[in-house]
DNA sequence: ATGAAAGCGCTAACAA
DNA sequence: TTGTTAGCGCTTTCAT
């Protein structure tokens, strides 16, 4: 077995106590002790067992991570690593570890229930796209702390960190109307998701503030998903539109591709905008514009976020909406 | 605070131990007494605390799993959220909980030493791809058990689940060759890497069986990511083949946008192959014959392998080597 | 500034 | 079949 606090008293010649006071840098520990329990420390590279710390704490230092694996959107969207990043990073920086639950959607109730009861996390994050209510019930149920990335239609006092979807489209609908395009087409996101709704949102609102019709036929639902905009794109070009805002960067991927299929050219046919600014848009031909969905920071913040609201249980709570920002690239 | 056994024990009429017992499913516990108990515990919603099982166990049923991202592959490839599928879903199972590791390649020996020593972990699980030896002296150094997912060529007697790279080229390039394609080019993977180097030795093999002439300039050497595959693809048309065996499917995607824009049809004018069988391949267009790697059964291969090292401390070596099929799909 | 001792919630001998 | 008891390794009062 490894090392314990009693091996370490018992080397430097002092009580179990004041190792414990010197690993926790609390203060009261004499200059000296301190200097002579941290080198043993170092020497025999002791680190206390957590199991033990917890116990006697009620303190567990790991928080979960919650993705119901949603098939096809984990499979083939950057977005999630982006985010385990951010908070991973996070997570070591504030020295917590980080519990993986990737659920599938059928039993997810059951199965999260299991975990969440278990005490084995002081708080999670979830990054889910599709919740239901009695998902949320379950969630409030656990009685543990949590943060959501990403907001729902759902008006609960829920602590999230989300990205201001409305903004962000209207910035990338304004973009192509600066540039001067008139008959600009959307591809949206599933219009029973908010980020989806949002996004037309401000497609919508931005035409109708320049005066431009809003046309029927020039909006067409994806699923944020490349295939899908590939699919829309392909029926939008009997409609002639000059340019396209997708409202994911998949999605624009794919158009992008039907555009070339149809021997287009972008942007001089057509102009393709995205949204989200995954690593990948800048390596297309032409590379995309887009708009900045910062993912890894959102994920750092959520870590960030759940451990004020675990420290704040006086029911604080913490809602964060992040700007996002153009990216111009060539295909506008 | 939530219930703990002595509740439970009280309510019940019953002592800790019996308590205990039921919980762990151990006999000696009577018919009667098993019933109460386990009502009472529903009753109460009941779920024993990890962290004073781990303490009194020694055991703390969780394994870690420890990717060091590389920035590049792990966000343009869908090879990790497979895997993370699998081995998700094997602690599930397996009633163990999972802890995400992501190390930045280059803080990556103090970051691991820290985690690995915390003894949070009974045991870890790690799928990286270029290790270099201090990496694996590091691993070897916490003392815990663990399994690598794919091979490297060090030769040390290491627990690993891994894909059997050669048979997989072979499979790849025989199938060529029955359909009578003449100059059969291969973008590999990195010559650094045994996966790369192997399913290049894959071909050369079944090119010399077959009598076939291997030529300089139809090997190029890619780095299994979807913009190399373009690239070498683009250098590789030069020289005229009938058929590209890409040694990875996102090389395979990138080589056929590259003939696509060469406007050469798939497969008439040139075959392609690639090598994975990952869930975009279906969808390509045409869509992508290809080597099947079963990556998610390979993650939960990974864990069942690590649970038996758990408890065989005899230093037992588990190493499986897995078969790849082929998968033929219009690209061929 | 330091130490003694109780206790966190559980498991696992050992007794009964 | 059941209960008693002694830890697991740490933190945290409370003395000193």
């Amino acid at each position: 077995m490894a090392h314990t606090l009693e091996d370490i008293a018992e080397k430097s010649g002092y009580s179990r106590s004041t190792v414990s006071r010197v690993i926790n840098g609390e203060p009261g520990v004499s200059k000296k002790a301190r200097q002579q329990i941290t080198k043993i420390i170092k020497e025999l590279n002791f680190h206390p067992n957590q199991a033990a710390r917890a116990l006697a704490t009620g303190k567990i230092n790991t928080i979960g991570l919650l993705i119901p694996e949603t098939v096809n959107f984990i499979f083939t969207d950057p977005y999630f690593q982006l985010l385990a990043q951010g908070i991973s990073k996070a997570c070591e920086n504030n020295d917590y570890a980080l519990l993986l639950w990737l659920t599938e959607p059928e039993i997810e109730r059951s199965s999260i229930k299991k975990y969440l009861n278990h005490g084995i996390v002081d708080g999670f994050i979830t990054a889910s796209i599709n919740f239901d209510e009695p998902m949320i019930d379950t969630l409030l149920q656990s009685n543990l702390p949590f943060v959501i990335i990403g907001r729902h239609a759902y008006e609960f006092d829920l602590n999230y960190v989300d990205l201001d979807n409305l903004a962000g489209a209207e910035l990338a609908t304004q973009h192509l109307v600066d540039r001067g395009y008139k008959r600009i087409a959307t591809i949206t996101g599933p219009q029973d998701m908010f980020a989806g709704e949002e996004r037309l949102t401000g497609y919508c609102n931005v035409l109708h503030a320049n005066g431009l019709v809003i046309e029927e036929n020039l909006i067409i639902e994806g699923d944020f998903l490349q295939e899908s905009g590939y699919t829309c794109a392909k029926k939008l070009l009997a409609f002639k539109p000059d340019a396209i805002f997708a409202a994911s960067d998949m999605m624009a991927i794919g158009a992008m591709n039907a555009i070339r299929e149809a021997e287009l050219h972008i942007p001089e046919d057509i102009a393709v905008i995205g949204f989200d600014n995954l690593p990948l848009t800048a390596q297309q031909k032409p590379p995309l514009t887009t708009i900045h969905q910062p993912i890894h920071q959102m994920g750092y913040l959520a870590v960030e976020t759940l451990l004020k609201v675990m420290d704040n249980p006086d029911g604080e709570v913490f809602q964060t909406i992040i700007r996002p920002s153009l990216v111009t690239r060539q295909s506008t």
